[in-house]
DNA sequence: AGAACAATTTGATTATTGTCAAAAAAGATC
DNA sequence: GATCTTTTTTGACAATAATCAAATTGTTCT
């Protein structure tokens, strides 16, 4: 508990009351292994957090599983179109492992967002932090090697290659397994 | 003008009084072919719009030019690390023809967030936007071939080609000048 | 128009990664 | 522990795009 509401004082400071109801506002579940948070083709309710454990976000492409994230431990996460035009999307999110999850739900954060002045803000700064997540992911991507690419996630995550199926990583990294394991070959 | 206050309008709806007080904070300029609207090292204090024109977004990667963004007519755009940390960074902006910006400075905008709780709102809506724009693009660019991507330029940006150097459009696609040449000599 | 410079195209070659197929290793089940 | 299943590795080959070098075309300036 004390690790969740040091993750959420660093994305903005909240004044003491925002701050108590926004904490209360979270929902928690314990997850056995390959449990849905978010089903296919349904609506993304929540925005998660991972407590302990590992998520999988990832869709169906021409019949091919495609990981688009993994959600380790203490990492906010989730489906971002679902979630904010509340529509049915192909983003399916999957524990790989046990885990303990949790969640605020669309509408009451969105409410406490109209509420809350400060909620809208601290909200608005951790959407701002995934964007520039997001921007270095697309560089890493678009000018990095494979290999670059692997060894930056190994230095990142040294745990994610003994807790993810290589299979799963090859696919966040964007090459085939054959080619993850042909790098992890040669150290 | 009637363009841009649609597209404020589209974001989020605002309070009469917002709403004008958002609109108010934009400056205008008009500026030559080849200008800066950030130079490389510096912080980026505004936060653009295109109102004709085109804007590069790009850094310097091993000496060479790396286009990360191309802003045509009616684009909001900036450059979104330093923009929102506020500090240097390697990102350049530049016309690459005579363009009519507007731009509303970093700490206007963070004031006006301050104040107004719906223009805090709106920006977060407007960052949610670029999140899901970004993407969206991160799966183009990490799925599809160099010539799908270049194909669906082309629906998205018809005026692109005639506009932008052939150099800029291929790095901005994530491949070389040869390779986009040789897409676009067979049809 | 002609010179000087910049942008684009073409050619030859190499590097990286994908695809398909099969073998080997690891894990699960009874 | 032997069998069945899944995951990972290896091999051969093809496809895609990068690199380097040169030729061609286009633009600008006097």
């Amino acid at each position: 508990m004390e690790i969740f509401n040091k993750r959420i004082d660093s994305i903005g400071s909240l004044s003491p009351e925002s701050r108590n109801v926004l904490l209360n506002a979270w929902e928690s579940w314990s997850v056995p292994k390959d449990h849905f948070l978010v089903r296919e083709n349904a609506i993304a309710h929540h925005l998660f957090y991972i407590k302990k454990g590992i998520a999988r976000i990832y869709y169906f492409k021409n019949g091919k599983e495609i990981t688009e994230w993994l959600a380790l431990d203490n990492e906010f996460f989730f489906s971002i179109i679902s979630f904010f035009e509340q529509k049915p999307s192909n983003l399916i999110i999957q524990t790989i492992e046990a885990s303990e999850v949790m969640g605020i739900h669309h509408d009451t954060l969105m409410a406490l967002c109209d509420q809350y002045h400060d909620i809208e803000r601290w909200f608005r700064k951790a959407i701002t932090g995934s964007l520039i997540l997001s921007q270095y992911r697309m560089d890493s991507i678009q000018f990095e090697t494979a290999q670059q690419r692997y060894e930056k996630l190994l230095t990142n995550y040294p745990s994610i290659v003994q807790r993810v199926p290589l299979s799963y990583i090859a696919s966040f990294l964007g090459i085939t397994q054959e080619t993850l394991s042909r790098i992890r070959s040669q150290h």
